[in-house]
RNA sequence: GCCCGGAUGGCGAAACAGGUAGACGCAAGGGACUUAAAAUCCCUCGGCCGUAAGGCCAUGCCGGUUCGAUUCCGGCUCCGGGCACCA
């Protein structure tokens, strides 16, 4: 869909208003990239956006997620980044000392993909990338504070998370142990989950298998409960991703407890699980264990068929999604423990359900309150026991088919000593009855993980560690940092190239001085992430990590970025920024104030099935859709051929759909301007925005009648001085255009607070349409009062457009003579003498249904109010003269007869 | 499978605290201007019935609370995000 380019503005060359003098035309048509150009010039020699420690301002560190440096920018990084300038620019209107920094995730797997594609080393791919970004953010004219710019990748930045990383070391936050991995057989090499496609490595084909590993892992687990905890001290965050933090931290509070060897095991010891129903020992029928539970590993031994199961329940991938929808399955050991309280023998089970990364690696199982067991119970044809009954008589007897009811906590029946107790009554006595034996205790259990940041690959920060043959693992010393990566390497896939790189290898042992191996695995990117925000207040440093300025601009008072981040990345950071401050490098709790998750940014996609039967994908921009006379969708065809296409639904804009559409091009062709326009107007920012070709050329029309009003009326207004001190009582028209734009103000200031952009914007189109209205109905003859309404109104226009479109407001302001430089103008203030009436309009309802209108004066009380509507002729009808059985009257608002 | 969201005209959405459903736009239809097109401007625009006045229905589905429910409660359906090695 192109669109025509209106005529270029024909005026010479260096044409300047402002040097004549007097009232001077200005430019009649908007020309987004000249204005565009000019404004970013003036910011760039201004510095406008340089951020400074000052005393006597309030502090507003406006942050938005820094992206990762892919090639180019998508909408999603449009939208994410205009939310942030928008808040950014506001703030500073509103008299904040504001930071807006920005910075590149750097290292990460896509460099190393796009290297093995075209044989360039990740790191050109990736400062090519930050370099073509950084100009296309520039252009979108973001009040970035340049200076600060970071980058995880360069020696700088990541040497301190190698010397933090040793710190952890130091006080035991960062350990080592074995973890699981996707394991590509025919690569060798270790695969991201991204890498699994359908339990197969993406580029082999060859089935994946789990593999252990030695890792770093840093304890997050011991921050689990403050973590938990503090959600409770950010009010700035939204409910839902507190919730989602809380449940992934996963608390429970429940009753460990150890089922003794059956002595046919022929060893010592107990099989220990966790449970949240305790009270629901009694009704015990069977353990079952993970495939990796050493009892598994134990029974397998001697028995090739359990030996077979184990490796088939090893194999496949490593994510949860996977293991939780599998089909589950399972295999008696042969083996037995012991019931604490009863002394029966339960048989243990494999079972392909029990994850071994939580709890125990085992579970007791009660098929007659859980549902997994029922269902395995079942299946395997093994025994259940009722030991609860529900409290309203649900059931008595636990049957097939499975009720969600079995599952909720009741009264105990059939428990022998504890039959009859309610659920805390029960657990209680069944706890304490186990601590007396020595088989059991309460304790909490927590669904998070430790957090493994190994990672066998190439592009990240390398793992400060020596391996020495006589020494074992050695820390590189402090003086020794940064262990600089080689940015030369190019990946082939095939396991990681510092393997094969002895300049890097080969080192000495710091605490023998013999010959050593570098450690070659790299940290999860994650790390890089989870302290970039306290990096932007010192990113010039190269003596500490972080410092006093750390203090003045944390916390970010506004942090902005996607949905999908809503757990490990902010997570981590909290995690990260609480073990900085227990290493006394920070005083700082909470790294993020106020949390806004902006909404993804979809599109439709269009496929066609080809004759092989495989769905080939066409970019929207190449389809035309077809509608029928009621301007309904009547289906797509490819402009190419004309031929009919699928809609593949809306979605995430994504390569394999191909349904992106790149910013640069709209940029281009409308100005930075319309496409934030676009971005803030289409969606309020939390929710998903729908890409909209059409609503793009709105935005654009908009911004130039906004212009064309500007320009046509520039001679009268501008430098007109248009304060309204003297109430000017005067004309109605002028009364009613104030009202209408001071009243539109009111609205739009409470909804720019609100981060609710898409109705700001909205304001802004309905303080357009009535300035056009009044400016009209008055014409050429337009009294002096009139002026200055308009004048006022265009001034609070332009600064209600600022923070979304700053580059036409900066050059309207200055057209029309507001100021030199609308960046320190304050957000227009709303004049309630404007907004003052003596009549009010209530709605007329009888039995709750609309029936007319109602004017009453603006004093009027109940009683009178009440009055005046059943005295009206709309009420009469409905009434037939009968006294209502009911009035409510909602002063200000509404009038309900209920008759 | 588990956790968290969402659903309002042909489309994006709005509705302050339970009080006029559809503001503001987009698309569509009609018209003006133009040699023509583009641009611009004006009018109509949830559905059904009715010449009109007006009436009825309508905020994913089913039910509840209330004088009154898009909003609160219970139960579903569908769509999206996350699930620890994509970032």
């Amino acid at each position: 869909m192109r669109r025509q380019r209106s005529d270029e503005f024909n005026r010479p060359e260096g044409y300047n208003s402002r040097l004549l003098e007097g009232p001077t035309p200005m430019q009649a048509s908007y020309h987004p990239q000249k204005i565009e150009r000019e404004a970013q010039a003036h910011w760039q020699k201004t510095e406008a956006a340089r951020a400074l420690e000052a005393a006597g301002k309030p502090k507003y560190y406006c942050l938005s997620m820094f992206p990762y440096p892919s090639g180019k920018l998508h909408m999603g990084h449009v939208r994410n980044y205009t939310i942030g300038d928008v808040l950014a620019r506001y703030h500073r209107m509103r008299g904040f000392n504001v930071m807006q920094p920005m910075g590149w995730d750097a290292f990460g797997l896509p460099a190393e993909n796009a290297a093995m594609a075209n044989g360039v080393p990740p790191a050109k791919w990736t400062y090519d990338n930050i370099a073509y970004m950084k100009k296309q953010l520039q252009s979108l004219g973001f009040a970035i504070d340049w200076n600060r710019e970071l980058a995880t990748c360069k020696p700088d930045y990541y040497r301190w998370n190698q010397w933090f990383f040793l710190r952890l070391l130091e006080k035991g936050i960062v350990y080592k142990k074995t973890g699981t991995v996707n394991w590509d057989p025919v690569d060798q090499t270790v695969l991201a989950n991204e890498q699994v496609i359908d339990g197969r490595g993406w580029r082999t084909g060859a089935l994946v298998e789990k593999r252990e590993i030695p890792m770093y892992y840093m304890r997050i687990t011991q921050y689990a409960d403050e973590l938990l905890e503090a959600l409770d001290t950010l009010p700035g965050w939204p409910e839902r991703v507190r919730t989602m933090q809380a449940n992934w931290i996963g608390k429970s509070v429940g009753v460990e407890i150890a089922f003794p060897y059956d002595p046919a095991i022929g060893m010592e010891g107990a099989l220990k699980v966790f449970t949240t129903r305790a009270d629901t020992l009694m009704g015990a029928t069977y353990c079952a264990v993970a495939a990796e539970h050493p009892l598994a590993t134990l029974a397998s031994k001697n028995n090739p068929a359990l030996l077979a199961f184990v490796d088939e329940c090893k194999r496949g991938s490593v994510m949860e999604a996977d293991i939780a929808t599998q089909e589950k399955k399972g295999m008696a050991t042969g083996l037995h423990v012991v019931h604490p309280l009863t002394g029966e023998k339960l048989p243990v089970w494999v079972a392909n359900y029990v994850l071994m990364s939580y709890g125990e690696g085992a579970v007791m199982a009660v098929p007659a309150h859980d549902e997994r067991d029922f269902e395995f119970a079942n299946k395997y044809s093994l025994p259940y026991k009722t030991v609860i009954k529900s409290k309203d008589g649900a059931y008595e007897k636990v049957e097939a088919p499975w009720q969600a009811t079995y599952a909720e906590h009741g009264v105990t029946v059939d428990s022998g000593d504890f039959s009859g107790l309610e659920f805390q009554q029960a657990v209680d006595a069944i706890a304490s009855a186990l601590e007396k034996k020595g088989l059991g205790r309460k304790r909490v259990q927590y669904r998070l993980r430790d957090w493994g940041i190994s990672r066998q690959r190439y592009w990240g920060t390398p793992i400060p560690i020596i391996h020495c043959a006589s020494c074992g693992d050695v820390p590189v010393p402090d003086d020794q940092l940064p262990v600089v990566l080689p940015e030369d390497c190019v990946p082939d896939g095939s396991g990681n190239p510092l393997n094969k790189r002895e300049d890097f290898l080969a080192c000495e042992c710091p605490s023998c001085g013999k010959a050593a191996r570098r450690e070659t695995d790299t940290m999860d990117t994650f790390v890089d992430s989870s302290w970039y925000f306290l990096r932007f207040a010192c990113a010039d440093n190269q003596q500490a990590m972080v410092d006093q300025r750390v203090e003045y601009w944390l916390p970010v008072d506004q942090y902005i970025g996607g949905i999908e981040h809503a757990i490990l990345h902010l997570l981590y950071s909290r995690f990260w920024t609480k073990a900085m401050r227990d290493c006394g490098l920070l005083e700082l709790d909470e790294p993020f104030a106020n949390l806004l998750t902006q909404g993804m940014v979809l599109n439709e996609s269009f496929f066609r099935k080809t004759e092989a039967g495989r769905i080939q994908y066409f970019n929207p921009s190449e389809i035309e859709l077809k509608l029928d006379d009621k301007g309904n969708r009547a289906g797509a065809v490819l402009r190419a051929d004309g031929q009919a296409v699928e809609s593949g639904g809306i979605g995430t804009m994504s390569k394999s759909k191909n349904n992106g559409v790149d910013p640069q091009g709209l940029i281009e062709e409308f100005g930075a301007d319309t496409a934030r326009f676009f971005m803030m107007f289409t969606s309020p920012p939390e929710q998903t925005l729908l890409w909209s070709d059409e609503g793009v050329e709105g935005s654009f029309r908009f911004l130039k009648r906004v212009w064309s009003f500007a320009a046509q009326w520039h001679g009268k207004l501008q430098g007109l001085n248009s304060t309204f001190s003297e109430n000017a009582k005067a004309e109605s028209d002028v009364v009613a255009l104030r009202r209408e734009v001071h009243g539109v103000l009111k609205q739009a200031s409470v909804d720019i607070e609100k981060h609710q952009f898409n109705t700001v914007a909205s304001a802004a189109m309905k303080l357009l349409n009535a300035l056009q209205d009044a400016g009209a109905k008055a014409g050429e003859n337009a009294s002096p009062a009139m002026l200055r309404a308009l004048n006022e109104g265009l001034g609070i226009l332009v600064r209600v457009l600022y923070p979304i479109t700053p580059h036409i407001a900066h050059a309207l302001w200055r057209e029309l003579e507001f100021g030199e430089d609308l960046i320190d103008a304050p957000w227009p203030l709303v004049d309630p003498r404007a907004l003052e009436s003596d009549e009010v309009e209530m709605v007329l309802q009888v039995n709750g249904k609309l029936r007319g209108q109602l004017v009453v004066p603006k004093t009027a009380d109940k009683g009178q109010i009440e009055a005046l509507a059943l005295a009206s002729d709309v009420v009469l009808k409905y009434t037939n003269g009968l006294p209502p059985k009911k009035v409510i009257v909602v002063p200000g608002r509404l009038v309900n007869i209920v008759v």
